[in-house]
DNA sequence: CATGAATGAGAGTTCATTCAT
DNA sequence: TATGAATGAACTCTCATTCAT
């Protein structure tokens, strides 16, 4: 009766888990894990209150499961910065660096990013498995290009100590920025970025002194 | 000490408001706004639920003093940067952002930082009232301490198109760092502060490209 | 019976919905609007006290219903006084102050007329709706039936200046007696209501002097 | 030290308490008593709230005296009711009728009526006393206003099974009209008092009837 | 599976009452 | 005696969670 070729049922639940899990985020990224109602969840889901219990547990588990949701998609993006590297250093880096402030300071993704310093210390396995999945791979790939443009001559041998937090934070720095300053004193994302790997990629040159 | 040359009422009444305040900042810092609780703010400062309504018209005023309070020092801090530069800019700004390391980063002083990027969008006052009296200043501070050393023949010329937050950011970042990762992958600040310090600086200065 | 040709889920609410006003209407006829507990009413509904909230807004909003829904029925008895008279004056003016006596002073409904006075003026609207539906009727049906005495020469000319909340007072006076000093000083219901009638109707009819 | 020939220890604290009493009446005559705040009555007193509690045990206990208070003065207006009858009764009649609308219905006083309306079922002594005191001792003077009438032939020997609270009762609907209605619907006192007292002295004479 | 009415613990807030000064 | 800061019980209202339908 139900039952043709495909499994229909299994994509009628996993679009409507998608469904909640996408309201859950948006919810939580405006309003704060406590702040959040399961109401305005259920309600911008598209469906009932206790539909949502249905698919997850409770809020904390609602919560961490948005959050990964959303940051999954990010983990293949970091995922294939691992290549083997070609070219100039500098050019991978700049293309790396572009890339995070379009994809993810440029848009929506970035609320993540406050949502996870807001709450994150609430959440440590969200926290762990941010840390696992995403930051130390991509400072790792960081890490990477540094060495690859050390090796090459591009870049100063005592570059090697630098901590690669330090080359991304202006980035992040801009998305907080944008979050928080945009009405009072907005900035030009695309001369930041300039300014940001200007600088950066400056530092990393081979250095003057001694 | 005390008790003679000034209103001992006053007094009670400021240390009261002192310790609430107080209480209110840990809580908060803690839980974030929505989830501090009343009743643990005034069991943290040792009064009666009631009290803390003697001083404060609600939890959303409370909130907003209590992050004032802790704030207000920090605006001294950062006047005091505003002095006729002398000596080398090099030096200047490692001995501001070091201050900024030493004063903010490794002590309780950045854990409202992540209070503000957590919950600023829903406070929008206090967030405008931490950019006029902290951020503008702090980084008007650096945009001279980047003019003098334009100017001094130490940095690039082309460095006063720079963004001062750049300059700043990597300390943020460490900040942040400790409060979420630190458990995970613990970072030396004195190091970090190094290699920051170093990147930036040579960053600045005289550039060999075109 | 009722289960067949009516909304079975609509009436199941508007069950609750009447559970929760008699309820309501009772805790505030008992203790007035600030000593009511919301608590006392929803218990005497038998349901929980989040429910009320899903069907009134706040404590003002219940109040407010709650004497609307008892006022209601009240407009109906009213409106069926405004029939064309016929018959003599007297006959009709007994007819609906004994019915007023009957109706209301010798029952539980009296006691609504006691919480109006009492919190009327903290519910200016409620005041205006109940003078506008229930007390303008009720005078301007008193006003037909004297003026209808006057053209049948059973009243005296001069009845026409009197104000029909005179010829209904000594039936509100027996109401709040009842309700305050029953207990002290007893009266007769209906040795009251006869003496007021004949002490109204010898007024109104043709005086003697001048 | 402090005592010269008068007591003035007695005379200051009879004075506060005058002034916390008719402080008092103010709020609960404006809030009702439950909505009443001690601070306010303080405030209006121009004590300390302290100040109050060393006069009065609680807030039941000012009211109750704050409503006696009030109360008194009137008990003696009744008393002289009391005087031995002369002249016509319908002269008697409309002085004491007309006493009544000009020294309560046309002042503030009536706003004590309905304050006793609406709390004196939860102050059943309050009550008593009220009663004992002014309502038992105003219509047994009105009863001998009738009698008095009877016995002279002006009244109708029928009148003495009458009850005297009917003979008042325009009087109180008047009270309560002025302090609910009169917004929506002003009424001229003095024609009401005017039409009263025509239609129930008319009622009172000789009766045409049987 | 899906619903959403119902629940009740828990939050912020008020205010009568107390008591150290 | 007078004060008013302090108290904490009690209130209204919210919302995560449950469960009969």
């Amino acid at each position: 009766m139900s039952s043709s070729n495909e499994p229909p049922q299994k994509d009628v639940k996993s679009e409507r888990v998608r469904l909640i899990l996408a309201a859950a985020v948006q919810e939580f990224v405006e309003m704060g894990f406590a702040a959040a109602r399961l109401d305005s969840i259920a309600e911008r889901a598209g469906v009932a209150k206790g539909t949502v219990y249905l698919y997850f547990d409770s809020k904390e588990v609602l919560f961490e499961e948005a959050v990964r949701s959303i940051i999954l998609p990010t983990i293949e993006r970091v995922e294939f910065m691992a290549v083997a590297p070609e070219g100039s250093a500098e050019t991978l880096l700049r293309a790396v660096m572009t890339a995070f402030y379009r994809e993810v300071i440029a848009t929506d993704r970035k609320r993540v990013i406050r949502l996870l310093i807001g709450e994150g210390p609430r959440f440590p396995e969200l926290l762990a498995f941010y840390h696992r999945e995403v930051i130390s791979r991509g400072l790792s790939a960081l890490r990477k290009i540094v060495a690859y443009g050390i090796e090459r001559g591009e870049f100063d041998k005592r570059a090697k100590t630098t901590f690669p937090q330090i080359l991304l934070a202006p980035a992040m720095v801009a998305g907080l920025w944008k979050m928080l300053f945009e009405d009072l004193e907005g900035i030009d994302l695309d001369r930041f970025c300039e300014a940001h790997l200007d600088l950066v990629l400056n530092g990393l040159k081979a250095r003057q002194g001694e």
